[in-house]
DNA sequence: AGATCAGGCGCC
DNA sequence: AAAGGGCGCCTGATCT
């Protein structure tokens, strides 16, 4: 059973039953009150709710206390089905996937809302009904394509209106699941990250917990006390202090600006060709562990300073804006707040309310068991199912070790070497190695990188499928290996950005390419296996009651839980982790073990 | 003054 | 220990 929704401004919207083929199953309704509709009838048939748009609906039925099991959220799934086709970045509306549909000309998508602060009247503004409008304020009721005639009921949009957009919705929708259905993994794929976007949009309402007085302690231990106006914290100006010493130099060098360290370090006969902490790190000198200290601490107090804290944290949570989608490997992006580039350190501030537990669980070694399930090699698929699959590759990597290396280490590089594409010095033997004693994992990853050098499409196991080449790429690689121009073919995935040459040959980017297509696939799937984790988590953790997912970062979730119902979320973590693989690869005996422990706070994990 | 680029580094 | 691909966000420098 599902149930088309299209919101109206002002709480109040329009429904319509469907079957499970997506066909109307009963007449439209008009609600003066949505939340309280979608509610009553979550309680009494649980249906799959089908939306434009997760990210602009569900953030009020939560403010409203309003939870839901399943969805369909159009506009994801658009994506998804536009990418299939190699289509990437074409308008994905439900307005636009309706023009497609009758072959009427495609508005483009609306502009985002404006400016979404982190507190604040955020669902108003970003509410599906207030889409909608700016949509028409934008193009006019037919959209642009149509000539865009004035709006003639303002910026508003009523219940008559809500009607109307349903017609689209669920025309949409059928059509949607007919494409689906005649792709392998692909309702999967749609149900994972629907689901996805309803865990998004929940650990952005619950927030993780986070202690500003801990945040606030580690910082003044580091960087010393909180600074007044631009100031910088006492220990980053005392290290500035120390740099300009051992330098000497006349003109006072600023630690922040890399064109001014380039220039010091020349001053002093040690000309650098960049100031990154692997470079420096190469050059002796007193200034260099002085400036690599600079560096750590400075980006600590901008990034994630007591200006980070003031903005993001409120009422003991963070709460960031997590993009379901934003990553074309199905990966999510966040939206302000660095949610998902947190320093480790800085984990320390992640408490567990009092009575309360974090259960921490992330995945071990994902990605090359998501390669020995894809690939089916049985010798390494074999190795996948133990505990730790390095270790149980060790043995054919026996005697290849230099200096201190175990065989252990070597399988490791290896392994990375075949999944990123890499192979410099020894990583080139150890390839060497991993061909002959594992040929089908390695062939997998180099026909994902054949498939990128000639310009084809890949796709994850679900069928998430990589953005095509841009057209800069194909003029160039197909020109021979004549320099290219000017950076022209930069920009989309897996080609050469810009860097210190703006200069890219051919076969720059074609082994670009390559290794961009190399790690999708492994990449894209360890993600779809995620995100198949997520929604099975989610709905075991629905059962229990009062866990809430607070934190998802690619391999790894956290869950705050009663202390006492710990034991049984760590339950869940294995059980789904296991229904995941059993999703995407069905019998395999390759296993996703989870690394669980149950925490007080987050840097007390592994 | 505001927008954009480049360099750099945090996370997986 | 690192390598590779993927991101977001900061500062300084430069452009408009």
């Amino acid at each position: 059973m599902r149930i088309a929704v299209a919101a109206a401004e002002g709480g109040g919207g329009a429904l319509r039953p469907l079957a499970d083929d997506g066909a109307p199953a009963g007449p439209a309704e008009t609600v003066g009150d949505l939340a309280a509709a979608i509610a009553e009838r979550e309680r009494a048939a649980g249906p799959r709710w089908v939306w434009p748009a997760t990210a602009r609906l569900y953030p009020r039925l939560l403010e409203a206390g309003v939870r839901v099991a399943r969805c369909h959220d159009l506009e994801l799934v658009e994506s998804l089905l536009l990418g299939h086709q190699g289509r990437y970045g074409e308008p994905r509306s439900v307005r636009a996937a309706w023009a497609r549909l009758r072959g009427e000309p495609v508005p483009a998508d609306p502009p985002p809302p404006q400016e979404a602060p982190p507190q604040g009247s955020l669902f108003d503004t970003s509410s599906d009904a207030a889409f909608d409008a700016s949509f028409e304020a934008s193009f006019g009721e037919e959209g642009p394509g149509a000539g865009g005639r004035p709006v003639a009921e303002g910026p508003g949009r009523g219940l008559h209106s809500a009607a109307g957009e349903l017609e689209r919705i669920v025309a949409v929708h059928a059509e949607q699941l007919r494409r689906v259905a005649e792709l392998p993994g692909f309702a999967l794929l749609a149900a994972a990250e629907s689901a996805g976007s309803l865990v998004a949009a929940e650990m952005g309402h619950d927030g993780l917990p986070w202690s500003a007085e801990r945040q606030d302690e580690l910082l003044t231990e580091l960087l010393g006390p909180r600074p007044t106006g631009g100031m910088r914290p006492r220990k980053l100006q005392a290290l500035a202090d120390r740099i300009n010493a051992a330098f000497g130099l006349r003109t006072p060098v600023n630690p922040d600006s890399p064109a001014q360290i380039m220039k010091a370090f020349a001053a002093v006969g040690l000309p650098v060709t960049s100031t990154r902490a692997h470079v420096l790190k190469r050059v002796d000198h007193p200034a260099v562990p002085l400036l690599l200290e600079y560096k750590e601490l400075s980006r600590l107090h901008t990034a994630h300073g007591w200006t980070w804290a003031d903005t993001w944290v409120r009422g003991g949570r963070f709460r960031p804006e997590y993009v379901v989608g934003g990553v074309v490997s199905g990966r999510w992006a966040t939206n302000g707040g660095g949610a998902l580039q947190i320093p480790r350190v800085l984990r320390r501030a992640v408490v567990a309310d009092p009575g309360w537990s974090l259960v921490v669980a992330d995945a071990a070694q994902l990605e090359p068991r998501v390669l020995a399930a894809l690939a089916g090699d049985r010798a390494f698929a074999a190795a996948a199912a133990e505990g730790d699959l390095y270790a149980a590759l060790s043995e054919a990597f026996r005697g290849t070790a230099s200096d201190g290396a175990t065989a252990r280490d070597q399988a490791k590089i290896a392994l990375l070497s075949a999944m990123y594409g890499g192979g410099t010095g020894e990583a080139v033997r150890l390839l060497a190695v991993l061909k002959s004693r594992f040929p089908q994992a390695f062939e997998y990853v180099e026909a994902a990188a054949r498939a990128g050098e000639r310009g084809a499409l890949v796709r994850s196991r679900l069928g998430r499928t990589c953005p095509p080449p841009s057209a800069g790429w194909r003029r160039l690689t197909s020109e021979g290996d004549e320099p290219g121009g000017d950076g022209d073919g930069a920009g989309a995935s897996g080609e050469p950005g810009g860097g210190a040459s703006r200069q890219v040959t051919a076969a720059q980017a074609l082994r670009s390419r390559g290794r961009f297509t190399r790690n999708f696939v492994v990449q894209a799937t360890a993600a779809d296996w995620a995100l198949a984790l997520l929604a099975a988590l989610r709905r075991r953790l629905a059962e229990l009651g009062r866990p809430r997912l607070v934190f998802f970062q690619h391999d790894e979730v956290v869950v705050h839980a009663p202390a006492e119902l710990a034991d049984q979320v760590r339950e869940a973590v294995h059980a789904s982790a296991e229904e995941a693989g059993r999703l995407l690869f069905g019998r395999t005996p390759v296993v996703f073990p989870m690394e669980v422990a149950v925490v007080d706070c987050y840097a007390d994990a592994k």
